[in-house]
DNA sequence: CTATTAACCTAGTAACCCTATAGGGTAATT
DNA sequence: AATTACCCTATAGGGTTACTAGGTTAATAG
């Protein structure tokens, strides 16, 4: 399951993506419009920004903004960046790899398998949709 | 990420199942093959059986066996019992199904739609995977 | 130059879940 | 009598989640 910060921050971007081109967008208006919690939220914009998916600018007229075309951003970078593996194992992640203490060989493992098929699958749909298809 | 209970499940049901049909398993055996505390595999054990994936039977020369073949197993019963909801949003599970605190209108939610996505294809997979096919 | 705005950053934290471990007793079967 | 599953409680360390508090820094308006 996804946690709320992955949920939010795609939710983010997402409203983000959405404004006019240049135009600057507070913390405290995504916070509002998306009902989520104003300082939790500033985190993960933060996480976001160090990401390179969004600018961010301070004081008065400051706020978020995009720094690429919204068709650029493909949602596993986003899930990534938030959440961390997408595969359902770790033995099975690309990004995350580690090696299941239980299994002497990967390669017998009944789980193992299986959970490459699943994550192949996950992999192609959101490797196949960026931000821009959200919107 | 499935939880270590549920892969050690998966395992479990997998050694069980490659035995000679009639064969008692005893979670010893299993534990030690499979390396998993004998404790904790006992407490998966019996959510399997009460679930009904396997019989037992107490005593001498007893222990756990299928009730079924694991042709007609059906991965996403046996994650669903051990792990839960399969989607990454309760918005989208189809067994799990809770609404998001935070979204007035679902449909209208950005992340949903992706999440359906995410969720048919990885059903469409551990429905194809029985038992029978992780042996 | 000052006040205001708004992001930045560091902590902390309460609650909860995960992954067991440990112990003990009961029930059924051989 | 021995074996083996069943079932219950308790505990405990470690981690994660979802925040909250409070101060700092940078940009802009007046």
């Amino acid at each position: 399951m996804l946690s709320k910060k992955t949920k939010y921050g795609i939710k983010a971007l997402a409203f983000i993506a959405r404004q006019e081109k240049g135009n600057m967008v507070q913390i405290a208006t995504i916070s509002e419009k998306e009902n989520i919690s104003h300082k939790f939220l500033e985190s993960i914009l933060l996480t976001l920004r160090k990401a390179g998916f969004l600018g961010a600018k301070k004081g008065k007229g400051g706020g978020y903004y995009m720094l690429k075309e919204a068709s650029e951003i493909k949602m596993t970078d986003v899930i990534r960046t938030l959440e961390g593996p997408i595969a359902m194992l770790a033995c099975v992640s690309l990004n995350f790899y580690e090696k299941c203490s239980d299994c002497p060989d990967e390669d017998a493992c009944s789980v193992h398998k299986l959970m490459i098929q699943v994550r192949d699958n996950t992999l192609k749909v959101l490797r196949n949709n960026t931000l821009a298809d959200l919107i």
